[in-house]
DNA sequence: GCCTATTAGTTTCACTTGTAACTATAATGG
DNA sequence: CCATTATAGTTACAAGTGAAACTAATAGGC
């Protein structure tokens, strides 16, 4: 308890700065404090389980979703760039859970789809994946869902508008991927 | 609701699931997205003025509010293990951030603590980070700010106890208290 | 006092991830 | 057409990270 001491009015630079921030209570620190023990949690499940990656986790959600997608488009459905795509379809490939096949009209691109055996495999990921999700939301109230739902549409809406903005100093580009329709592209 | 059997048919094994997970939608993955945009936003402030990056943030972070701790103590004070703090430690040391002096009763330990260099760099960089905060919660009604300050609450313990559980096959049992291990994942 | 077990911290190794270079194909413009 | 430029996707290399091995010092048991 060496630290008690009393707090000098703020004329900073000394050792013990005069206003320190707390880390606790910092919410970009909050987040991904909360963020890494939420995906560790699902992870330490489907990659005990399946051998699946996060990367390879969402490569397969989203052909889920919308198979026959080239790659650089399920790039662009994820937070993840081409080459984290390309490497999660190798892996995917190797493992028999994904199926390419050249697009005749382009022959760089190649349409993506789940094999039989990667719609099994997320068949069994999504029940669970769901369960924890539920569990989660489960311990709000339904109010608060309902906020946390609103709070992260904002907050996601809010950092990425302002992506290359705020540093004065930032010289250029690090364009935020426009269109600001809510619940939209990007990450 | 819990119980409550949604799931179809157990053999919808098509290459289309039946039931396909909105990624959008799905709060771990919601998170995440969030919570990387977010970190990637401050270091690209902090990283590229003071070449820091977020394990050296925390580190001066931690000893700025509690200046003399060990290694082992700023370990348990973040999401980062030991290995993470002295890899960190010795950036620090090696810009000169911060001084090490020996534990006169434990040889083995060593107290740290943020040079004055280390002092006016953290005082730089917590305005920026308190700016930052600040954009991000005035995008939000004073309801919603008490909100996620719950929910981050509940949320944070709740995967935190449910931790080592839950996993009817997961045999390792990781604390179920704190410290739960880092998990760098980004879902 | 030894001999063993613990703890603090560092180093090593394997693996992941990001950036940049590269190959192949397609589009554009003179 | 041919040369240039852009795009899809892969590969190569470097940097970061976790788990485990390792070093050094302390603590306990006999």
């Amino acid at each position: 308890m060496a630290g008690d001491i009393a707090d000098p009015p703020a004329t900073a630079t000394t050792d013990t700065p005069a206003d320190p921030l707390l880390l606790e209570r910092f919410l970009p620190y909050r987040l991904s404090v909360l963020s890494n023990l939420v995906s560790g949690r699902i992870a330490a499940h489907y990659s005990q389980r399946f051998g699946l990656g996060i990367p390879e986790w969402r490569v397969m959600a989203v052909l889920a979703q919308a198979p026959g997608l080239s790659a650089a488009e399920v790039a662009a459905r994820t937070p993840m760039d081409k080459v984290a795509v390309s490497r999660a379809v190798a892996v995917l490939r190797r493992t028999g859970r994904l199926e390419r096949s050249g697009d005749t009209q382009d022959r760089r691109r190649s349409r993506l789809r789940l094999s039989a055996a990667g719609a099994a495999v997320y068949d069994q990921v999504v029940p669970v994946a769901r369960r924890l999700e539920r569990e989660l939301l489960d311990s709000l109230t339904p109010s608060d869902r309902d906020a946390l739902d609103r709070i992260l549409r904002v907050l996601q809406s809010k950092v990425q508008s302002a992506a290359g903005r705020t540093a004065e100093d930032l010289p250029e580009e690090s364009r935020p991927c426009q269109d600001p329709s809510p619940a939209s592209a990007a990450s």
